[in-house]
DNA sequence: GTCATCATGTAAGCCGTTACATGATTGC
DNA sequence: GCAATCATGTAACGGCTTACATGATGAC
Protein backbone atom coordinates (compact mmCIF):
# COMPACT_ATOMS: atom_id res chain seq x y z
CA UNK A 1 0.00 0.00 0.00
CA UNK A 2 2.65 2.52 0.84
CA UNK A 3 4.69 0.92 -1.73
CA UNK A 4 1.96 1.47 -4.04
CA UNK A 5 1.80 4.91 -2.89
CA UNK A 6 5.82 5.54 -2.97
CA UNK A 7 6.76 3.96 -6.46
CA UNK A 8 4.15 5.61 -8.04
CA UNK A 9 5.20 9.14 -6.86
CA UNK A 10 8.56 8.54 -8.02
CA UNK A 11 8.08 7.52 -10.96
CA UNK A 12 7.15 10.89 -11.64
CA UNK A 13 10.07 11.90 -11.02
CA UNK A 14 12.83 11.23 -8.43
CA UNK A 15 12.21 12.92 -4.55
CA UNK A 16 13.85 12.86 -1.07
CA UNK A 17 11.53 11.27 1.52
CA UNK A 18 10.34 13.91 3.27
CA UNK A 19 9.30 15.83 -0.19
CA UNK A 20 7.61 12.62 -0.81
CA UNK A 21 5.54 12.47 1.90
CA UNK A 22 4.16 15.84 1.17
CA UNK A 23 3.66 15.19 -2.47
CA UNK A 24 1.77 12.25 -1.70
CA UNK A 25 -0.36 13.95 0.97
CA UNK A 26 -1.60 16.84 -1.48
CA UNK A 27 -1.66 14.43 -4.44
CA UNK A 28 -3.35 11.58 -3.56
CA UNK A 29 -5.68 13.36 -1.29
CA UNK A 30 -4.37 11.47 1.49
CA UNK A 31 -3.69 12.06 4.97
CA UNK A 32 0.05 12.38 5.08
CA UNK A 33 2.07 8.77 5.60
CA UNK A 34 3.89 8.94 8.87
CA UNK A 35 7.39 9.21 8.86
CA UNK A 36 8.17 6.14 10.68
CA UNK A 37 6.55 4.17 8.17
CA UNK A 38 7.69 6.10 5.50
CA UNK A 39 11.96 5.64 6.03
CA UNK A 40 11.75 2.31 6.63
CA UNK A 41 9.63 1.26 3.07
CA UNK A 42 12.14 2.99 1.60
CA UNK A 43 15.14 1.31 2.80
CA UNK A 44 13.17 -1.76 2.14
CA UNK A 45 12.31 -1.17 -0.88
CA UNK A 46 15.76 -0.12 -1.78
CA UNK A 47 16.93 -3.59 -0.41
CA UNK A 48 14.67 -5.12 -2.57
CA UNK A 49 16.25 -3.05 -5.71
CA UNK A 50 13.11 -1.06 -6.36
CA UNK A 51 14.24 2.15 -5.45
CA UNK A 52 17.70 3.81 -5.53
CA UNK A 53 19.54 6.56 -4.12
CA UNK A 54 20.51 9.06 -6.81
CA UNK A 55 21.83 11.55 -5.27
CA UNK A 56 22.99 11.59 -1.52
CA UNK A 57 24.18 14.67 0.69
CA UNK A 58 26.24 12.42 3.37
CA UNK A 59 28.98 13.81 4.16
CA UNK A 60 32.92 12.87 4.75
CA UNK A 61 33.99 10.78 6.94
CA UNK A 62 32.95 7.99 5.30
CA UNK A 63 35.28 5.17 4.26
CA UNK A 64 36.29 5.62 1.04
CA UNK A 65 36.18 2.24 -0.55
CA UNK A 66 38.23 1.42 -3.92
CA UNK A 67 36.76 -0.36 -6.29
CA UNK A 68 38.33 -3.50 -6.60
CA UNK A 69 36.53 -4.10 -9.95
CA UNK A 70 35.41 -7.79 -9.51
CA UNK A 71 31.63 -7.11 -7.98
CA UNK A 72 28.97 -4.86 -10.94
CA UNK A 73 29.52 -1.70 -10.19
CA UNK A 74 26.49 -0.81 -8.90
CA UNK A 75 26.14 -3.86 -6.02
CA UNK A 76 29.42 -2.80 -5.26
CA UNK A 77 28.12 0.91 -4.47
CA UNK A 78 25.10 0.08 -2.87
CA UNK A 79 27.05 -2.73 -0.62
CA UNK A 80 29.65 0.63 0.64
CA UNK A 81 26.53 3.00 1.12
CA UNK A 82 24.67 0.24 2.88
CA UNK A 83 27.62 -0.04 5.35
CA UNK A 84 28.09 3.55 5.31
CA UNK A 85 24.78 4.57 6.13
CA UNK A 86 24.96 1.95 9.08
CA UNK A 87 27.84 3.16 10.68
CA UNK A 88 26.63 6.75 10.93
CA UNK A 89 23.60 5.43 12.58
CA UNK A 90 25.56 3.31 15.04
CA UNK A 91 27.40 6.01 15.28
CA UNK A 92 24.90 9.16 15.45
CA UNK A 93 26.70 11.08 12.87
CA UNK A 94 25.22 12.84 10.15
CA UNK A 95 22.66 11.29 7.68
CA UNK A 96 22.45 13.79 4.87
CA UNK A 97 19.43 14.65 2.61
CA UNK A 98 19.31 11.27 0.34
CA UNK A 99 17.09 11.66 -3.23
CA UNK A 100 15.80 8.59 -4.59
CA UNK A 101 14.42 7.40 -7.67
CA UNK A 102 12.46 4.33 -9.50
CA UNK A 103 14.83 1.62 -10.92
CA UNK A 104 13.22 -0.43 -13.37
CA UNK A 105 12.78 -3.30 -11.49
CA UNK A 106 10.77 -0.55 -9.21
CA UNK A 107 8.37 0.00 -12.33
CA UNK A 108 7.80 -3.24 -12.78
CA UNK A 109 6.79 -3.79 -9.05
CA UNK A 110 4.54 -0.57 -9.57
CA UNK A 111 2.82 -3.00 -12.26
CA UNK A 112 2.32 -6.05 -10.12
CA UNK A 113 0.90 -3.56 -7.18
CA UNK A 114 -1.60 -1.69 -9.75
CA UNK A 115 -2.98 -4.90 -11.35
CA UNK A 116 -2.88 -7.14 -8.03
CA UNK A 117 -7.00 -8.63 -7.70
CA UNK A 118 -6.35 -9.13 -4.27
CA UNK A 119 -6.09 -5.76 -3.13
CA UNK A 120 -8.81 -3.83 -4.52
CA UNK A 121 -11.05 -3.37 -1.92
CA UNK A 122 -8.13 -1.51 0.49
CA UNK A 123 -6.34 -0.07 -2.36
CA UNK A 124 -8.70 0.80 -5.22
CA UNK A 125 -8.48 4.40 -5.11
CA UNK A 126 -4.74 4.53 -4.96
CA UNK A 127 -4.59 2.06 -7.50
CA UNK A 128 -6.50 5.03 -9.53
CA UNK A 129 -4.50 7.75 -8.70
CA UNK A 130 -1.80 5.85 -10.74
CA UNK A 131 -3.74 4.02 -12.85
CA UNK A 132 -2.09 6.61 -15.45
CA UNK A 133 1.00 4.13 -15.60
CA UNK A 134 -0.98 0.83 -16.74
CA UNK A 135 -1.31 0.03 -19.99
CA UNK A 136 -5.31 1.54 -21.65
CA UNK A 137 -6.60 -2.57 -21.39
CA UNK A 138 -4.60 -3.33 -18.24
CA UNK A 139 -6.48 0.03 -17.05
CA UNK A 140 -9.61 -0.91 -18.51
CA UNK A 141 -9.42 -4.29 -16.65
CA UNK A 142 -8.50 -2.67 -13.42
CA UNK A 143 -12.00 -0.58 -13.68
CA UNK A 144 -14.26 -3.95 -15.13
CA UNK A 145 -13.34 -6.02 -12.25
CA UNK A 146 -13.69 -3.23 -9.47
CA UNK A 147 -17.36 -2.67 -10.99
CA UNK A 148 -18.12 -6.35 -11.13
CA UNK A 149 -16.88 -6.74 -7.48
CA UNK A 150 -19.53 -3.67 -6.68
CA UNK A 151 -22.55 -5.38 -8.45
CA UNK A 152 -21.94 -8.42 -6.41
CA UNK A 153 -22.03 -6.56 -3.61
CA UNK A 154 -25.30 -5.08 -4.54
CA UNK A 155 -26.68 -8.47 -5.48
CA UNK A 156 -26.26 -10.70 -2.21
CA UNK A 157 -27.37 -7.94 0.91
CA UNK A 158 -31.15 -9.64 0.62
CA UNK A 159 -29.88 -12.98 2.34
CA UNK A 160 -28.72 -11.42 5.27
CA UNK A 161 -30.95 -8.47 6.20
CA UNK A 162 -33.92 -10.11 7.82
CA UNK A 163 -32.13 -13.24 9.67
CA UNK A 164 -34.68 -14.12 12.03
CA UNK A 165 -37.57 -12.34 13.14
CA UNK A 166 -35.60 -8.88 14.73
CA UNK A 167 -36.29 -5.37 12.34
CA UNK A 168 -33.63 -3.22 11.94
CA UNK A 169 -33.95 -0.40 14.39
CA UNK A 170 -33.61 3.02 12.77
CA UNK A 171 -30.23 3.63 12.67
CA UNK A 172 -29.29 0.76 11.42
CA UNK A 173 -31.21 0.93 8.79
CA UNK A 174 -30.43 4.35 7.66
CA UNK A 175 -27.11 2.79 7.81
CA UNK A 176 -27.56 0.22 5.42
CA UNK A 177 -29.04 1.72 3.09
CA UNK A 178 -26.17 4.40 2.82
CA UNK A 179 -23.82 1.49 2.59
CA UNK A 180 -25.84 0.72 -0.20
CA UNK A 181 -25.78 4.24 -2.05
CA UNK A 182 -22.03 4.70 -1.85
CA UNK A 183 -22.17 1.62 -3.38
CA UNK A 184 -23.81 3.18 -6.06
CA UNK A 185 -22.39 6.05 -6.42
CA UNK A 186 -19.31 4.04 -6.77
CA UNK A 187 -20.68 2.46 -9.93
CA UNK A 188 -21.60 5.27 -11.56
CA UNK A 189 -18.03 6.82 -11.23
CA UNK A 190 -16.32 3.41 -12.60
CA UNK A 191 -18.71 3.68 -15.42
CA UNK A 192 -18.39 7.23 -16.27
CA UNK A 193 -14.05 5.70 -15.74
CA UNK A 194 -15.19 3.19 -17.99
CA UNK A 195 -16.92 5.49 -20.76
CA UNK A 196 -14.18 8.00 -20.81
CA UNK A 197 -11.71 5.13 -21.40
CA UNK A 198 -13.39 4.29 -24.23
CA UNK A 199 -13.99 7.40 -25.83
CA UNK A 200 -10.41 8.31 -24.98
CA UNK A 201 -8.99 5.49 -27.67
CA UNK A 202 -11.88 6.84 -29.63
CA UNK A 203 -14.74 4.68 -31.54
CA UNK A 204 -12.12 5.11 -34.23
CA UNK A 205 -9.22 3.27 -32.46
CA UNK A 206 -8.41 0.18 -33.86
CA UNK A 207 -9.05 -1.80 -30.80
CA UNK A 208 -12.54 -1.77 -30.42
CA UNK A 209 -12.99 -5.52 -31.21
CA UNK A 210 -10.48 -8.08 -30.98
CA UNK A 211 -7.56 -6.04 -30.88
CA UNK A 212 -5.49 -8.82 -29.64
CA UNK A 213 -6.45 -12.45 -30.22
CA UNK A 214 -7.45 -14.49 -27.76
CA UNK A 215 -6.10 -17.64 -26.84
CA UNK A 216 -8.11 -20.28 -29.30
CA UNK A 217 -7.25 -18.33 -32.58
CA UNK B 1 -13.37 -0.14 17.70
CA UNK B 2 -13.74 -3.86 18.59
CA UNK B 3 -14.55 -3.02 21.85
CA UNK B 4 -17.45 -0.99 20.98
CA UNK B 5 -19.04 -3.53 18.92
CA UNK B 6 -18.35 -6.10 21.50
CA UNK B 7 -20.27 -3.76 24.36
CA UNK B 8 -22.84 -2.29 21.85
CA UNK B 9 -23.77 -6.47 20.34
CA UNK B 10 -23.58 -7.38 24.20
CA UNK B 11 -26.15 -4.53 25.14
CA UNK B 12 -28.66 -6.05 23.11
CA UNK B 13 -28.28 -9.23 25.10
CA UNK B 14 -25.65 -11.95 26.82
CA UNK B 15 -24.10 -13.92 23.79
CA UNK B 16 -21.23 -16.47 23.51
CA UNK B 17 -18.24 -15.11 21.60
CA UNK B 18 -18.91 -16.95 18.48
CA UNK B 19 -22.48 -16.15 18.88
CA UNK B 20 -21.32 -12.47 19.18
CA UNK B 21 -19.09 -12.47 15.57
CA UNK B 22 -22.12 -13.68 13.91
CA UNK B 23 -24.36 -11.17 14.91
CA UNK B 24 -21.64 -8.36 14.84
CA UNK B 25 -20.66 -9.05 11.08
CA UNK B 26 -24.72 -9.41 10.56
CA UNK B 27 -25.98 -6.71 11.85
CA UNK B 28 -23.41 -4.51 11.46
CA UNK B 29 -22.63 -4.86 8.36
CA UNK B 30 -19.05 -5.27 8.94
CA UNK B 31 -16.56 -7.98 7.49
CA UNK B 32 -17.06 -10.52 10.20
CA UNK B 33 -13.85 -9.98 12.86
CA UNK B 34 -11.67 -12.80 13.69
CA UNK B 35 -11.45 -14.52 17.05
CA UNK B 36 -8.36 -14.40 17.49
CA UNK B 37 -8.98 -10.31 18.01
CA UNK B 38 -12.38 -11.22 19.83
CA UNK B 39 -11.44 -13.43 22.01
CA UNK B 40 -8.57 -11.42 23.49
CA UNK B 41 -10.46 -8.51 23.54
CA UNK B 42 -13.62 -10.35 25.63
CA UNK B 43 -10.71 -11.29 28.06
CA UNK B 44 -9.73 -7.77 28.63
CA UNK B 45 -13.18 -6.18 29.09
CA UNK B 46 -13.43 -9.22 31.70
CA UNK B 47 -10.42 -7.87 32.71
CA UNK B 48 -11.58 -4.18 33.19
CA UNK B 49 -14.75 -4.90 34.66
CA UNK B 50 -16.97 -4.15 31.31
CA UNK B 51 -17.91 -7.47 30.62
CA UNK B 52 -19.03 -10.99 32.85
CA UNK B 53 -18.97 -14.30 32.72
CA UNK B 54 -22.73 -15.14 32.98
CA UNK B 55 -22.59 -18.54 32.18
CA UNK B 56 -19.75 -21.11 31.78
CA UNK B 57 -19.98 -24.95 30.92
CA UNK B 58 -16.47 -25.51 32.04
CA UNK B 59 -16.55 -28.84 33.06
CA UNK B 60 -15.53 -30.14 36.82
CA UNK B 61 -11.46 -31.51 37.39
CA UNK B 62 -11.42 -27.38 38.40
CA UNK B 63 -10.23 -26.68 41.65
CA UNK B 64 -13.73 -26.02 44.00
CA UNK B 65 -12.56 -23.01 46.26
CA UNK B 66 -14.35 -22.58 49.65
CA UNK B 67 -15.65 -18.88 49.75
CA UNK B 68 -13.25 -17.11 52.43
CA UNK B 69 -15.83 -15.02 53.24
CA UNK B 70 -13.74 -11.90 53.23
CA UNK B 71 -13.77 -11.04 49.86
CA UNK B 72 -16.55 -9.20 47.82
CA UNK B 73 -17.95 -12.65 46.53
CA UNK B 74 -17.83 -11.52 43.09
CA UNK B 75 -14.39 -10.39 43.03
CA UNK B 76 -13.09 -14.05 44.72
CA UNK B 77 -15.61 -15.71 42.20
CA UNK B 78 -13.65 -13.81 39.28
CA UNK B 79 -10.29 -14.55 40.26
CA UNK B 80 -10.71 -18.20 40.68
CA UNK B 81 -12.69 -18.44 37.36
CA UNK B 82 -9.33 -16.89 35.92
CA UNK B 83 -7.31 -19.66 37.53
CA UNK B 84 -8.99 -22.06 36.49
CA UNK B 85 -9.12 -20.59 33.23
CA UNK B 86 -5.07 -20.42 33.02
CA UNK B 87 -4.92 -23.93 34.29
CA UNK B 88 -6.78 -25.36 31.53
CA UNK B 89 -5.21 -23.32 29.47
CA UNK B 90 -1.81 -24.89 30.61
CA UNK B 91 -3.14 -27.86 30.45
CA UNK B 92 -4.52 -28.18 27.09
CA UNK B 93 -7.89 -29.18 28.94
CA UNK B 94 -11.02 -28.49 28.09
CA UNK B 95 -12.64 -25.24 27.43
CA UNK B 96 -16.65 -24.57 28.47
CA UNK B 97 -18.93 -22.56 26.09
CA UNK B 98 -18.57 -19.18 28.09
CA UNK B 99 -22.03 -16.68 27.84
CA UNK B 100 -21.00 -13.11 28.35
CA UNK B 101 -22.80 -10.17 29.34
CA UNK B 102 -22.31 -6.93 29.84
CA UNK B 103 -21.77 -4.84 33.15
CA UNK B 104 -22.76 -1.35 34.93
CA UNK B 105 -19.32 -0.15 33.85
CA UNK B 106 -19.79 -2.16 30.77
CA UNK B 107 -22.47 0.14 29.93
CA UNK B 108 -20.52 3.51 31.26
CA UNK B 109 -17.69 2.26 28.94
CA UNK B 110 -20.16 1.88 25.64
CA UNK B 111 -21.20 5.43 26.43
CA UNK B 112 -17.53 6.90 26.05
CA UNK B 113 -17.02 5.39 23.19
CA UNK B 114 -20.03 6.24 21.69
CA UNK B 115 -19.09 9.92 22.58
CA UNK B 116 -15.50 10.06 22.69
CA UNK B 117 -14.95 12.26 19.49
CA UNK B 118 -11.02 11.10 18.72
CA UNK B 119 -12.72 8.31 17.14
CA UNK B 120 -15.51 10.01 15.39
CA UNK B 121 -13.35 9.10 11.71
CA UNK B 122 -12.70 5.75 11.73
CA UNK B 123 -15.18 4.81 13.99
CA UNK B 124 -18.44 6.95 12.62
CA UNK B 125 -21.03 4.10 10.99
CA UNK B 126 -20.33 2.08 14.12
CA UNK B 127 -21.28 4.28 16.47
CA UNK B 128 -24.29 4.99 14.40
CA UNK B 129 -24.89 1.20 14.61
CA UNK B 130 -25.00 1.46 18.18
CA UNK B 131 -26.43 5.00 18.65
CA UNK B 132 -29.65 3.84 20.41
CA UNK B 133 -27.61 3.61 23.22
CA UNK B 134 -27.62 7.14 23.27
CA UNK B 135 -29.54 9.68 24.89
CA UNK B 136 -31.32 11.71 21.98
CA UNK B 137 -29.33 14.78 23.09
CA UNK B 138 -26.09 12.90 22.97
CA UNK B 139 -26.85 11.23 19.60
CA UNK B 140 -27.71 14.70 18.08
CA UNK B 141 -24.78 16.63 19.26
CA UNK B 142 -22.77 13.20 17.53
CA UNK B 143 -24.15 13.81 14.19
CA UNK B 144 -24.10 17.45 14.93
CA UNK B 145 -20.57 17.56 15.42
CA UNK B 146 -19.98 14.73 12.76
CA UNK B 147 -22.05 17.42 10.14
CA UNK B 148 -19.17 19.63 11.23
CA UNK B 149 -16.34 18.46 10.29
CA UNK B 150 -17.42 16.85 6.95
CA UNK B 151 -18.17 20.57 6.00
CA UNK B 152 -15.24 21.80 6.57
CA UNK B 153 -13.69 19.22 4.73
CA UNK B 154 -15.49 20.33 1.92
CA UNK B 155 -13.70 23.97 2.44
CA UNK B 156 -10.59 23.71 2.57
CA UNK B 157 -9.95 21.58 -0.38
CA UNK B 158 -9.37 24.48 -2.75
CA UNK B 159 -5.69 25.44 -0.94
CA UNK B 160 -3.88 22.26 -1.76
CA UNK B 161 -5.51 21.71 -5.49
CA UNK B 162 -3.66 23.60 -8.04
CA UNK B 163 -0.17 23.82 -5.78
CA UNK B 164 2.25 24.93 -8.42
CA UNK B 165 1.92 24.40 -12.28
CA UNK B 166 1.25 20.84 -12.47
CA UNK B 167 -2.88 20.15 -13.48
CA UNK B 168 -4.27 16.66 -11.90
CA UNK B 169 -4.59 13.63 -14.49
CA UNK B 170 -7.90 12.66 -15.47
CA UNK B 171 -7.90 9.98 -13.23
CA UNK B 172 -6.57 12.06 -10.16
CA UNK B 173 -9.28 14.62 -10.43
CA UNK B 174 -12.14 12.20 -11.17
CA UNK B 175 -10.94 10.58 -7.72
CA UNK B 176 -10.90 13.85 -5.81
CA UNK B 177 -14.40 14.66 -7.04
CA UNK B 178 -15.24 11.29 -6.10
CA UNK B 179 -14.04 11.97 -3.15
CA UNK B 180 -15.90 15.52 -2.90
CA UNK B 181 -19.15 13.30 -3.76
CA UNK B 182 -18.79 10.85 -1.03
CA UNK B 183 -18.65 13.06 1.23
CA UNK B 184 -21.84 15.38 -0.19
CA UNK B 185 -23.63 12.34 0.35
CA UNK B 186 -22.69 11.56 3.76
CA UNK B 187 -23.62 15.00 4.74
CA UNK B 188 -27.10 14.60 3.13
CA UNK B 189 -27.00 11.11 4.99
CA UNK B 190 -26.63 13.29 8.77
CA UNK B 191 -29.18 15.79 7.63
CA UNK B 192 -31.89 12.86 7.28
CA UNK B 193 -30.46 11.59 10.25
CA UNK B 194 -30.55 14.99 12.04
CA UNK B 195 -33.93 15.86 10.74
CA UNK B 196 -35.32 12.43 11.87
CA UNK B 197 -34.33 12.89 15.57
CA UNK B 198 -36.04 16.20 15.93
CA UNK B 199 -39.38 15.04 14.28
CA UNK B 200 -38.77 12.00 16.78
CA UNK B 201 -39.09 14.56 19.54
CA UNK B 202 -41.32 16.48 18.38
CA UNK B 203 -41.36 20.55 17.33
CA UNK B 204 -42.55 20.64 20.82
CA UNK B 205 -39.97 19.95 22.10
CA UNK B 206 -38.51 22.22 24.84
CA UNK B 207 -34.88 21.85 23.92
CA UNK B 208 -35.33 24.09 20.61
CA UNK B 209 -33.48 27.54 21.71
CA UNK B 210 -30.77 27.62 23.84
CA UNK B 211 -31.47 24.87 26.20
CA UNK B 212 -27.58 25.53 27.89
CA UNK B 213 -26.04 28.92 28.40
CA UNK B 214 -22.78 29.99 26.75
CA UNK B 215 -19.77 30.57 28.64
CA UNK B 216 -20.77 33.77 28.94
CA UNK B 217 -23.76 35.10 30.34
C1' DG C 1 23.68 33.07 17.08
C1' DT C 2 19.44 31.33 17.36
C1' DC C 3 14.94 29.84 15.79
C1' DA C 4 11.81 27.66 12.50
C1' DT C 5 11.73 24.48 9.16
C1' DC C 6 13.67 20.87 6.56
C1' DA C 7 15.26 16.16 6.82
C1' DT C 8 16.24 11.34 8.30
C1' DG C 9 15.83 7.92 11.13
C1' DT C 10 14.77 4.39 15.51
C1' DA C 11 11.75 2.23 19.17
C1' DA C 12 7.70 1.04 21.13
C1' DG C 13 3.20 0.08 20.74
C1' DC C 14 -1.66 -0.56 18.81
C1' DC C 15 -4.84 -3.01 16.54
C1' DG C 16 -5.85 -6.05 13.78
C1' DT C 17 -4.92 -10.37 10.87
C1' DT C 18 -3.81 -15.48 9.54
C1' DA C 19 -2.47 -19.87 10.95
C1' DC C 20 -2.59 -23.15 14.24
C1' DA C 21 -4.28 -26.22 18.11
C1' DT C 22 -7.81 -28.14 20.67
C1' DG C 23 -12.08 -29.78 22.14
C1' DA C 24 -17.65 -30.12 22.29
C1' DT C 25 -21.98 -31.03 19.94
C1' DT C 26 -25.01 -32.66 16.73
C1' DG C 27 -26.87 -35.20 12.72
C1' DC C 28 -26.79 -39.26 10.18
C1' DG D 1 -18.78 -43.90 15.08
C1' DC D 2 -17.70 -40.21 12.14
C1' DA D 3 -18.03 -35.80 9.86
C1' DA D 4 -19.45 -31.14 9.93
C1' DT D 5 -20.10 -27.47 12.57
C1' DC D 6 -19.82 -25.06 16.83
C1' DA D 7 -16.66 -23.04 20.09
C1' DT D 8 -12.48 -21.18 22.39
C1' DG D 9 -8.23 -19.99 22.46
C1' DT D 10 -2.68 -19.00 21.42
C1' DA D 11 1.34 -17.44 18.51
C1' DA D 12 3.35 -15.06 15.09
C1' DC D 13 3.30 -11.54 12.29
C1' DG D 14 1.87 -7.12 9.39
C1' DG D 15 1.38 -2.49 8.71
C1' DC D 16 0.77 1.44 10.47
C1' DT D 17 1.11 5.15 14.27
C1' DT D 18 3.19 8.13 17.95
C1' DA D 19 7.04 9.58 20.39
C1' DC D 20 11.61 10.28 20.44
C1' DA D 21 16.47 11.53 18.86
C1' DT D 22 19.44 13.85 15.85
C1' DG D 23 21.23 16.91 12.65
C1' DA D 24 21.26 20.49 8.42
C1' DT D 25 19.82 24.82 6.45
C1' DG D 26 18.32 29.29 5.87
C1' DA D 27 16.17 33.70 7.66
C1' DC D 28 16.62 37.37 10.60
Amino acid sequence: MIDLAILGTLREHDRHGYDLRKRIAERVGIRAISFGSLYPALSRLEAAGAVRTVESTARAALPVIPMTGSLSGEANAFLARQRAAATRAVAGLARGKRVFGITNEGESLLQQLLVDPATDDRDFALKVAFCRYLSPDRRVALFERRRAQLVARLAEPVSHRGVEDDPLDPYLSSLRERDRQLVVLDLAWLDQLITAEHSRVGVSGSASHGPEQEDNP
